[in-house]
RNA sequence: GGCGCGUUCGUCUAGCGGUUAGGACACGGCCCUCUCAAGGCUGAAACACGGGUUCGAUUCCCGUACGCGCUACCA
């Protein structure tokens, strides 16, 4: 193959948001295509009416830019093989369900979809396999002129053979193998006019030139069809790679009502795109190697379909938070404070002072797994006056933690500067001074200033707090 | 039901005939530390089953079981 005309395309359907499974294709299809120096193709199948939602296409787009992934051509930068949106192609498809007509590759199916419906509903309950009976492929060529004349609405199916197989390589899974007895006569062009993603995938492919089908699982027994399509046509097929399915815990395809599947429920939760992606890029594919902590660049650098699983993956979010946790962590002071300022300012913060907002945020980085975490943590510096409860309020009156508290105060207000470190160094004077130590000479100190047990570092809440906060919450303490 | 595909710790996975079966998440312990979190160290935890092939199978082949997918005028 040659790696300059590498052509990969993701296709998905305008039904709403984009599915993390729908990303991990996205990303695959780009991540091989840019790696090998090829184009990537968005195209927009739109094929079903029914299911059309307005907006989806563009969010789609919006959503998949967010999480770094981008296209060479596409329905928003146009290209030299659009339109890139299948409802603007409607000709090209009946052109080309005609064609299969004329050369007898295909007929004509007058049968309605309640007959059908009907028919598969009988079938099932005499136990029999539901297929299609195929009596529209045996009609005349009067009795289909007369139909046609009375306006009959119809559909074009293919004329798959009725014995023999169909046999091709897939790049993930090798070998595979399909009876054409299994195989109905797939539904071409729809009675309103539209292909079926049977006829737009392959007929767009094979005009749009993609080299590489790289796509879900769920497509593997549909892609004897889609050869025999190419076959039909007399034209070259792509190769395929089909991608392990993303599964709920259950093991069962991933879906919504076992959580979250929309990439923009985690983008709204707070998810930062780079774990997201590093996540899911890593649910199928691994790079081999001990090595989890990947950038998009690193990852176009890594990938390769042979290294691509055939199991299906678990999404398992607990691994996902321990992603965004390290990237989290990872980010620079400003870019943290950035993030995290909605969260802060909603639970009453006051995020003007750019410094102290980045400070503060650093401060509690380490409790973080998602940006909105800082709420439950945040509290420390928005609270007014700090309450104990019965037991702390036992360990502060204590005659060891009075004792630090009126030592405390004396030095306090002549310490310079008023730094974490500094206020520590001080601390442990106070020890010297008192002969308190540990946890009796910190727990009350970290009582009296954020009324609770636990914490960050106590230098750096006092440096935060401002010298006369702390000395006046510690004198109120005082018995 | 039919067809297809799959099966290494609970989960994500490494392994491509000979390994004490490795790593990560989660879980337990220890260390660090004023505390919690983070971090470091450490522990428990897997080759679905049965036949072959082979001197030797987690690895190759065949069955079985189980799981998933497809079986629409949805993609």
């Amino acid at each position: 193959m040659n790696a300059e005309n590498i052509r990969v395309r993701f296709a998905p359907s305008p039904t709403g948001y984009l599915h993390v499974g729908g990303l991990r294709t996205a990303l695959y299809n780009s991540l091989f295509a840019r790696g090998h120096g090829g184009t990537t193709v968005l195209r927009i199948e739109d094929t079903d009416r029914s299911r059309y939602v307005e907006g989806a296409a563009e969010n789609l787009i919006e959503t998949l830019a967010w999480a770094g992934i981008t296209f060479d051509e596409g329905p928003e930068q146009g290209g030299d093989f659009g339109p890139y949106v299948q409802s603007e192609r409607t000709a090209l498809y009946r052109e080309h369900a005609e064609r299969l007509l004329a050369e007898g590759k295909a007929y004509r199916c007058f049968c309605t979809s309640e007959e059908l419906a009907a028919s598969r509903e009988r079938q099932v309950a005499e136990k029999k396999d539901p297929t299609y009976d195929r009596r529209c492929r045996m009609l005349s060529e009067e009795e289909v002129a007369a139909k046609m004349k009375a306006g009959m609405p119809h559909t074009v199916r293919m004329k798959v053979p009725l014995v023999g197989q169909m046999q091709f390589r897939d790049l993930v899974r090798g070998d595979i193998s399909v009876h054409y007895d299994v195989i109905d006569d797939q539904v071409l062009l729809k009675s309103d006019g539209y292909p079926t993603y049977h006829l737009a995938n392959v007929v767009d492919d094979h005009h749009m030139e993609i080299t590489h089908v790289i796509r879900g699982e769920e497509w593997l027994p549909s892609t004897a069809k889609h050869r025999l399509l190419y076959e039909m046509f007399g034209w070259d097929p792509p190769q395929f790679a089909h991608l392990p399915l993303l599964l709920n815990p259950d093991r069962s395809k991933l879906s919504k009502r076992q959580g979250d599947v929309a990439v923009e429920d985690y983008r709204t939760k707070g998810y930062l795109p780079e774990a997201l992606v590093n996540f899911v890029a890593l649910l199928g594919w691994n790079p081999g190697g001990d090595r989890e902590l990947f950038t998009l660049e690193e990852l176009q650098e890594e990938f390769s379909l042979e290294r691509v699983g055939k199991a299906g993956a678990v999404f398992d979010i607990e691994k996902l938070q321990w992603f965004n946790t390290q990237y989290l962590r990872a980010l620079p002071p400003e870019k943290l404070a950035e993030i995290c300022e909605p969260w802060m300012r909603e639970a009453g913060f006051d995020t003007i002072d750019r410094e102290r907002t980045q400070a503060v945020a650093t401060a509690l980085s380490s409790y973080l797994t998602l940006p909105s975490d800082i709420t439950t943590h945040i509290e420390l510096f928005t609270q007014d006056a700090v309450t104990l409860d019965e037991e702390s309020r036992e360990i502060t009156a204590a005659p060891e933690s009075q004792q630090v508290f009126q030592r405390f105060i004396e030095v306090a207000e002549t310490q310079e500067p008023w730094k974490g470190e500094e206020i520590k160094t001080m601390v442990k004077t106070i020890q010297k001074d008192t002969g308190v130590k540990g946890k009796k000479l910190f727990m009350p100190l970290r009582l009296a200033m954020t009324g609770q047990q636990h914490g960050p570092d106590l230098g750096m809440i006092a440096e935060l707090l401002g010298r006369e906060t702390v000395i006046e919450r510690i004198r109120r303490r005082i018995l």
